[in-house]
DNA sequence: ATGAAAGCGCTAACAA
DNA sequence: TTGTTAGCGCTTTCAT
């Protein structure tokens, strides 16, 4: 008995003899299937290896291991179909709610999700015009901020490194962003200005490659994502250009590298831990019936360290 | 039906749009109980924020996937009475296998693992004495191999910076390598070139500043993680000293970062996500009934880049 | 306060 | 080849 009702004193000792005796393990799956409940949330992610992704999961865990809930983890590979199977085994085992991060919707998902009605967070993305609850932070105004920042330290001719543009978080919003200060302080872009990277360190080094190797070359180079920017400083390093003397970059993201690369990048603290937490409290929000916001935004801040410096006039 | 059984294709049909009606799911719940299998696997690491995890779990992932099992995640923070309720909750929730990666053993796992009864494998660490089927590099070898390596480039006054001394693996064991390598070669170990770090890079910076304070300096270093490396690494440039024209430096993980540093660090391969895969494919074992290796060895292998340099006599 | 019985959704064994 | 039934281990309801 799980103390669901009284019990006399005398039948409990009894009964709890037999349990050590007999070496009792309770079922948890019989229990699941009476009581319509598994107490597992599903997780969903593109790629376990990267760092993001799985501080996010520890965010996630931090907050429903607190309420006796568990995590089961789907790897997607970014592979639409996995993604699918994924959604669908998530309702057969039925797991009590699911969170997907950075997964990029289409039409299938939407189908899928409306068919399996299950309880449903988002974070990494946001979904203009649907229903679902999201966690994620504002890129564009993200992006602003580090753009302006770098204008304020007296840059001009500041080139953009973004994600690639498929990607509406990393390639649209944080491009976007960059532009739109940009634009708003009355700064020219520069043809060649803007590269697209492939989010890996070795796409930045390329992109700043194409960078510098512009008729005119700029004094601050916006980055991001956190490992392209060290691709970038990698690039400048190899050619003996100095940051931030010759040149300041900014990153995004904030990396636990970030602040063991010499010099030590300045970047967008962007923190998946809290992402995750936002989005298992989402969650537990719904299960227990309570309102939940359409989308959460997480903060983001500046954090300052090396790698950009004030330029003179 | 799930071809269990031959029907008439007619009989098939009419089931078939029922099912597409009525939008009939299945309850794996329900089947598991009857089956006694969930098709879940278990894991239980100390950190999903350590990349070595996180590649690990990708590569439990890769294989257990390809079988149609899925992932439940536990995380531990090191806390001994959250492993021993994760142990008891794989059992209730009726997981078809359970992988411990460095979970540091005591005698109530022992106790623990032997109520439940469920197929396991422990990857991270040895477990002499135990039938218990284990996954693990040699972390003595390995070690040593990285000691001789720099013995071989003419180093002979080499520092040592280790794992905490209750880590078996990454205390004792790459501690006893680089002893073991350095009484081979009949070299001597100057007092206080033996120090201990705690895994992060800071730790490492300051044990290498411990070394730097002696009487004599060592002209090369051999550190038992690439955190701590990147630590080490960041101190001398710190102190202005050039790596490796002054002093040479040896990894152990070949972290992502090993890479990324500048110069680039010289390491032991330690590839977390073929323990990963190593390890499912034990479990799978165990679930097909087929003989299990009592401890598997993945290999490694040394990874020069730019840290070491040969030293004249 | 305690015991007995029904039923969660499925599969396997049986009968038709 | 098809339909029926028992039972996996639990919780809940209903009698006792």
């Amino acid at each position: 008995m799980n103390n669901s009702k009284p019990v006399r004193p005398e039948l409990r000792e009894r009964v709890m003899k037999v349990v050590e005796e007999t070496g009792f393990q309770p079922n948890a799956v019989a229990r699941s299937l009476v009581n319509k409940e598994t107490r597992i949330i599903g997780v969903m992610i593109p790629d376990i290896s990267n760092n993001f992704y799985s501080n996010l999961i520890y965010g996630i865990d931090s907050v429903i291991s607190e309420y006796d809930y568990s995590l089961f983890l789907a790897i997607s590979d970014e592979v639409v179909e996995k993604e699918l199977k994924f959604l669908r085994l998530f309702k057969e085992k039925q797991l009590d709610g699911v969170i997907m991060a950075s997964i990029h919707f289409l039409e299938g998902h939407f189908q899928q999700l409306q068919e399996i009605q299950v309880p449903l967070v988002v974070t990494g993305h946001d979904l203009p015009g649907y229903n679902i609850p999201t966690v994620n932070i504002n890129n564009v105004q993200a992006s602003y901020d580090a753009t302006a920042y770098l204008i304020a330290q007296g840059h001009q001719k500041i080139a953009c490194i973004s994600g690639p543009l498929w990607d509406p978080p990393c390639g649209l919003d944080r491009l976007g962003g960059y532009r739109k200060a940009m634009r708003a302080h009355g700064l020219d872009i520069h043809d060649g200005f803007m590269q697209e990277g492939e989010f890996t360190a070795k796409s930045g080094y390329e992109a700043m490659r194409k960078i510098w190797e512009e008729s005119i070359r700029p004094t601050a180079v916006f980055v991001a994502t956190d490992l392209m920017a060290v691709g970038v400083l990698n690039f400048l390093h190899d050619q003996g250009v100095r940051v931030p003397e010759d040149v300041s970059v900014m990153g995004f993201d904030d990396l636990e590298m970030a602040s063991l690369t010499r010099p030590m990048l300045s970047t967008v603290h962007n923190d998946p831990y809290m992402y995750g937490r936002a989005a298992a409290e989402q969650i537990l929000k719904q299960l227990r019936n309570e309102p939940v916001e359409r989308m959460s935004i997480v903060p983001h801040d500046l954090v300052i360290r090396q790698s950009v410096c004030v330029i003179g006039k």
